[in-house]
Formats: structure tokens, sequence, C-alpha cells
DNA sequence: GATGAATGAGTCTTCATTCAT
DNA sequence: GATGAATGAAGACTCATTCAT
């Protein structure tokens, strides 16, 4: 779905708002406030508050899905726990409401839409995850399913805290350094061993 | 501060009904008639719905502070999470909240109690960390904020994928899996060499 | 009706809070903790809140009634007046209620009550005129109904103000002005003429 | 301010309901269902229910202002007394809430309002006091705030018996009464003689 | 005499939404 | 596109009162 200038606004509004006081924070009201029309204005662009929110977990998904050219497993894992740090960095409110499934929890609708997320994430990250072990490139005593925990659980805690945090340190520097030693753990222990030495 | 058998009652209600559908879901009909008495009754017994949700904050605390004896650091750690897993198995709809502080960023008198509570257990974790880098138990190639997250971030993630699944799997299972994963891979290089051989 | 101590303690109490707040702030859960019981042992004491008001307002006729010897009718009507200004000053918050019918509106009872007071209070006071005229004491150019409000409108109007400033000045003393002032005012004018050649 | 066709009814309404059963009256409930519409709709027209009091105890004012040429001391407060009368009598319910400071103590920000408002008016008069008696149009032996209240007294203690007697006389004819003997007694003795003796 | 627990009715206020203009 | 006015439903909370203990 194509959003149009105002519906954009809408959206990045409703991010806001959200980030700042939760769910209970995104009104009507404060939404058409935060882009300075009345309440009724609004519902020129959106069927009712259902529809943006449902538009604004889609925008959890966008930085993922363009992810370019990177073949190989471990170069796409490191792309897209890239992208995410980027993402949130060019919308930092994202911070606060991306990972917090628990806020749309009050609707069976919206926790549909983010459980499939999840899902599709996982999937795509999984196939990525055997291919990386299967070129070597990760230690192959650890289970896959543990093995995405191991790896989105230290990203989502960091981007959560950064936000909590109020963007206190730099996320893509801080990210890089995650991100390193998420591969450092994950290399197969021979080469840890070699890197050892060095 | 220690409660009254109705207060329990509330408290139990309040969680189960935030873990169901979000802070939406917590008010003070909801409560009422999840114990089965009229709105007012509810009064009696707190001061007001912020005291019911503060009093449901400090129950994330509880299981934590009675860690008993263990001493060693990764021993402590170790415990710790495990006891984190068993409070939630005990109280599956914990699942759906402890972990997620975005439902009270509505006030910021929740989120300065949250942050509070998180820092409090990161600064005991990180003496455990350092603790058991000491000893050797952990290896040392990695720094100490980012150990917290690599322990932590799936710990968490881990117990959130439960409570959104309705609970599917055996949590105390899948996490005694997990946390074998973790020690594994923050092992000193060179022990994880010698496992490997063996 | 002769009231028990505990029931004394209540009007008291009564009193106190309505001059502070009004009969908004008169309420049962505070006239309890006014004296230090919880709500429903007030209902060991008084039938229902409604009793509480009307023996409140009982109360402002108190001092009235026990008007002693005095039967020259300038005098009686001096007498009243500084009967009026002692209530007052012994028990301050009286100022703020006594001549406040309207904070009595809202029970048709009450207001019954309140004209009948005054009603009482008017014509012992029309007989004292009527005598304190025949006797030369009071000018004879002023219809009965007004003279009443002469008086009386200004001795309201001074407690009142004694009251909203929170007691300020010294009720005792400004009152004896105010006095002095009527009684000169009222004086037949022959007698005001010969006062000022003096 | 000036207030559109609704808020005016608004305050009419809000105005009459109190006149009628005290502020224990004034629910915004009581003023919806006065003008016809639902609850939340009043708050379309106010922020809230303080706003309502707040321009209801403004319009006490209003008449006052209003006062146009009269210069001469004494003419100035008898115009002045006499729009109060006039302005009561166009707006009956005004009578039992204007000169009603005690309805309005449940909030310390109304006191303010009024005890401003009075002390603009008490200040506003004390000139002309003052610039009466230079002009020998009142006796100079009473002192000046005593002045004040003789004559605001009974003005005020008239408009109230005139709203608890459900305005059973004709207010303009008795408060012409009124203000005749009030300037009667205020005259210099001297001319008060000269009076007398035609 | 007093309390703890409860209640029905009612307080003010906010919510998402609609409709005529 | 947008607004002013309105609404039904629901929000948190308070009130006077009752009842069993």
């Amino acid at each position: 779905m194509i959003l149009t200038k105002r519906q954009n606004e809408i959206i990045d509004a409703a991010l806001r708002l959200t980030a700042a006081g939760g769910i209970q924070n995104l009104t009507v009201k404060n939404v058409s406030q935060a882009i300075g029309v009345t309440e009724p204005a609004i519902y020129r662009h959106f069927k009712n508050k259902g529809e943006i929110v449902k538009e604004m977990i889609g925008r959890f998904d966008r930085a993922v899905s363009v992810v370019g050219a990177p073949v190989s497993g471990l170069d796409a894992i490191r792309s897209f726990i890239r992208s995410r740090f980027e993402q949130v960095c060019d919308n930092p409110d994202l911070a606060n409401v991306m990972f917090a499934e628990e806020l749309f929890m009050s609707d069976p609708e919206y926790q549909e839409l983010l459980l499939q997320m999840m899902h599709r994430h996982k999937t795509a990250m999984q196939k990525n995850f055997r291919r990386a072990r299967k070129a070597g490139e990760i230690r192959d005593d650890i289970a896959e399913d543990i093995l995405f925990r191991l790896v989105f659980g230290p990203v989502r805690l960091m981007v959560k805290q950064w936000g909590m945090s109020g963007h206190a340190v730099d996320l893509r520097v801080k990210g890089e350094e995650l991100l390193a030693a998420l591969v450092k753990i994950l290399a197969p222990v021979e080469q840890q061993t070699k890197e050892k030495k060095r």
C-alpha cells in the first residue's frame, strides 16, 4: 500500500506518540493535534484508528524487505541486523515501538500481524543460518532455533535499551560492537582459537 | 509491602488482564469483575489504579531478590536465569508482562520504577560476570556490557516468545537448552576446544 | 436536643470542614477522618448526613436564644449583635457558614430550617426596633423592614469579610466600631445634631 | 472573553442550576440536560467544569464594568447600586449566587477570583465615597471602610432575601426605597435636619 | 461503639466515531 | 479536505449508606 503525504504524516505522528507514551497515548485526538488538524480530518485519510495502527506495524517491516544483494549466509544476517540498526537510527521513535509486541496485544488482529512478521523474519534468517553453517561461517554445535535467539535477543535488547535511555549512545557504533561480538562467539571454535593466537 | 489476600487477588487479576490484552485491558472494571466485586470495592484495597500497577511491577522483582546461596559468578548467573524461568512458569502471565517495559510507558513514574529495577539487576549481574571472568569461567575477549546483553537478550526473547506462543512448549526444558548454549558460547575458547575434542 | 460528646465532636468537625471548603467538603468520609474513626462509625451517632447538617444549622441559633436580661429596645439589639460577634469569635468557622444560607440550598428541608430561623430573628428584632423607636432611641423616618436590613446587612457583611480574610482583624474591636456607627446613624436627627455640636 | 451562543446557554443553565440547588446541583450532567445535549457535548464548549464556574463568576462582574457616565461621587454609588439591582432583576438567578461567595469555597481558585472582584469593587467605591464626602454629599463622621459596609451590607442582604423569597416583591421598587433610606442616613447631619423641618 | 468490606448511584472526563456543512 | 457539534460507551473515582462481625 502506497501512502499519501498526509497519511505518512499521520503514521509518523502515531509512531512518535506511541514511542513517547505507549498506545495509551495514541489517540485520534493526539494524532490530529500533532499534525495540526481536527479529529474528523483524520478519517479522511484512514478508515479508522485500527488502520493507522496496522500501517504503523507495517512500517516495522519496510527496511527489512529492501535488503539488497548479499548472498552469503553470514553476510545476509549481518546486513539484516545492520539495516535494523539503521532503520531505528533514522527514526528513533521506532526503537520504543518496533520490538514492543506487547503494545499491540489489545487487539488479536494486530497480534496476528506481528506474529506473521516475526515468523517471516525468522524463517528468512533461519535459511541464512543454515547456509552460514554449511559454509563453515558459523559453529555447528548450537541448535538452529537457539541460534536465532542468541543473535536477535541481544539485538532487540540493545535497541530497546537505546530507546529507553533516550538514545544516549551512538547506536551505530554500539551496534557494530555487538555485531562483532556476535560474529566472534558464533564462529566455529577452531577459527576462534586461531583468532585468539593472533 | 506485605499484601492482604484480597490485594493479592487483585494483583493476580491485574497481571492476568494485562497479559491477555495489554494495559488497555487493565481497567478497574475488568479487575473488579475478575475477582467478582463491584468497581468501588477495589478502592478499599488500593488507593488508586496506579498503586495496583506499581505493585504489579514490584512483583517482577520478587523471585530475583530471593536468590539464595550461590557464590561463584557463573553459578549465580545460571541460578538467576533459572529463577526467572521458574518464576514465569509458576505464573505464566508474567511472561507477557515482565519484559514488556513499553507497556508502562504511559506514566513516567512506572518507567522510572522499571528503569531502576533493570539497573539493579544489571549491576548485580555485572558483578557476577566480572567474578566469572576472573575465575576463568567466562571468556575474556568480550566487553562486559556486551556480555550482559549477550546473555539476557536471548533469555528475554525466549520468555517473550513463550508468552506469545501461548506457552506452547515446556519453558523449563527449552530454558535449560538455552542456558547450556549460553554457557557453551561464553566459555573460554581453550575450554571450548577441549570440549569439542571429547 | 442535647448532644453527646461524640456528637458534638462530629458537629464541630462538620462546621470546620464546611467552613474550610464549602458543603462539597462536608462528606461523611472527611468527618470521620477528622474525628479519627471510620465512616460507618458516624452512623452510630447520627442517623444520616442530613441530621448532621440540621444539627449544624441549629448551632447558628444557640447563642441568640441565650440572650439574657436587656429590656430596652436599642440595648437588646446591641446585645444581639454583640452576642453574634462573640459567638463567631469563639468559633471562627461559624463565620464562613452562619450567614451562608446558599450553602444549604441543595435541600429544601435545610432551606426551610434557615428561613424559619431568619424569620424568628427578624420578628424578635423587629419588636425591639419598634420599642426603640417609641422610646426615642431610633429615628422614626425609616420604614421598619428597611431598618432591619440597615442594621443586619452590615453586620453580616462584616462577619463574612472577616471569615474570608482568614480572621485578619480583631472582630470584637471592629464590631464595636460598626456598632457605634450604626447607633450613630440611626439616632434621631435631633440627637445627632446635638452630638455633633459637642 | 467573548462567549459563543452555546457557551452562553451553558452559563445561563449553570447559573439557573446553582441558583436553584447550590453548587451541589451544578453537575455537568444537569447542565447538559438543561440545554438538551449529552454530557460530552459540554466539553466542546468548555475545557472542563471549572471553566464554566469561572465564567459564571465572571458574569457577576459584567454589569458593573459597564457603568457609564456618572461623575459625582454619590451619583456613581447610586448608579452602581441601581445597576446591581437591575442586573439581578434581569437575571433573577443571579440573586441566589452573586453574593454567595461561600458557594465557591470548594476551590481556592474560585475564591481568589471572587476576592479579587470584591476588592476591585471596594476600591472603586471607596474612591466615590471619598469624593462624595469632599463634595459634602455624605456625612464625615463615619470611617471610610465602615461606610462601605453600611451601604453594601444592606444592598447584599436585600438581594439575598429577594432571592430566597422566590422574588416575591418588586426588587426595583424595594431597591429604590432602600437607596433612599441609605442616602438619607448618610447625608450630613445638617442637611438631614433641614430635610426634617420641611 | 467501632470496623472491614461492600454497593448503587453518580461524579467528571476521554474515547472513537459520525454527520451536516 | 476539513470543521464544528454531537454522541454512546467507557474511563477512574467518590458518595452515602449497609451489613456482618
